[in-house]
DNA sequence: GAAGATTGTCATAATTATGTTACTTGCTAT
DNA sequence: ATAGCAAGTAACATAATTATGACAATCTTC
């Protein structure tokens, strides 16, 4: 079955934040345009056929909820906001005019793809419910909607770092992942975190996968260069 | 497939620097411009279309930061910025600004072209996970993504430096590698190291290349030139 | 708002890696 | 054969990295 890529449009004039999203979605195998400012957006979106939209609600000169706005006249492609202000008030308003999900600064490469990626399914025919979203390695299998991590004897509680931390890890299962990239794909761009706390995170984790019955041991260190979940 | 050599400007006023990258940088097929302040690096910028662009965050006149700031109006290739300042402030402003990747002093060459080839495999339409990273040759396989060396004995447990040192000579596998060579792929520039460091860590190689059920002798030494993986 | 859970940071301990030196072994050319 | 250089080896001190436990700050939940 050959894919066509989803395209996105990324609309934000933070480049580190442009950046930080299409590295995301690309890497992910999205095909993303970056634009600074409404105007161009809309023209673009005119002219090309995207199946998502990301906008800041934070713009110079026509705004995120303005712009969505005037995009809904053009396609009935999904929106998703970004927004430094968490507030209830926010999210309210940008879901009535036809956002269809919200995401709050700051937010991790995972969360980000998660919510892609589930607007990306709701616009094609419905949800499908076969196709569930989970991640097995090793005999550990991590469901993303469930939020659960469980294997042959049971589930193994986390919480909700612990979670990102391990779905970062098992998703690159057999690979080194790095402090950094952890780090990014776990809390976020605005990473003002110490390296160090993922060192506390990993104990942490292997403490609990350990604690339901599971070998501490898949989850290796690397010494010098990272993490790595067992093949 | 026939590709055009991916252009890399690089920009340090440090001539030991530029000397360094460009000299690792052409080794590994790319084509590598040097200039030595920010004013004549925006200017070439502006001229060429470059790929890539590795920025010292310390130039005299304008610096890495503002060279990186004006450049992203005019390209949005990838920047990877050097520094000697270690500080996680630097790393955050680093990003902040747009530049994609950041990478402290000293650094080796195989740690400098991984991080150039991330950058140019990002910008270019996304990664192909199938496509793994590996040097196989006489019955030993080296996976960077991993970073495991293997074989049909099973795995060869290294240190940092050891695998550094490996990979160093299995990617010249049949030629000599003369210490001089080896310290500078495998340590950095600035080695301020013995050439016979590098014997001790041969000789600590084979041992574990021994320990693990392979033959040492798959490291041979040429007298008075340095060493050769076998071929 | 209180109790409990979660999270980030730090200090310290434990572990492992690294570079150097001094000494031994082996090769090579006269 | 042997002096002289090149490489191998072992031991050691130091440095770097990771694990761990404790603490305070923050967020949740009732």
């Amino acid at each position: 079955m050959i894919e066509t890529p989803s395209r996105i449009l990324v609309v934000d004039d933070e480049p580190s934040i442009t950046e930080f999203v299409s590295y995301a979605l690309r890497k992910e195998g999205y095909d993303a345009d970056i634009v600074d400012n409404g105007e161009e957006a809309f023209a673009l979106a005119s002219a090309n056929n995207y199946d998502l939209f990301v906008l800041d609600i934070m713009l110079p000169g026509m705004d995120g909820y303005e712009l969505c706005r005037r995009l809904r006249s053009k396609t009935t492609a999904p929106v998703l906001f970004l927004s430094a202000r968490d507030t209830e008030l926010d999210k309210v308003v940008g879901l009535e005019i036809g956002g269809d999900d919200y995401l709050a600064k700051p937010f991790g490469v995972r969360e980000l793809i998660a919510r892609v990626r589930a607007l990306l399914r709701r616009g094609q025919g419905g949800e499908f419910p076969g196709a569930s979203n989970s991640i097995t390695a090793s005999g550990i299998t991590l469901d993303e909607d469930a939020h659960t991590a469980a294997g042959d004897h049971g589930e193994i509680d986390l919480t909700p770092r612990e979670f990102e931390l391990l779905a970062s890890l098992m998703k690159s299962a057999g690979k080194v992942v790095s402090r950094e990239d952890l780090l990014r794909d776990a809390w976020g761009w605005e990473y003002l975190t110490e390296t160090k706390t993922v060192d506390t995170h990993i104990k942490r984790l292997r403490d609990k996968i350990h604690a339901a019955g599971y070998d501490p041991g898949l989850v290796e260190t690397v010494r010098g260069y990272g993490y790595r979940f067992k093949a």
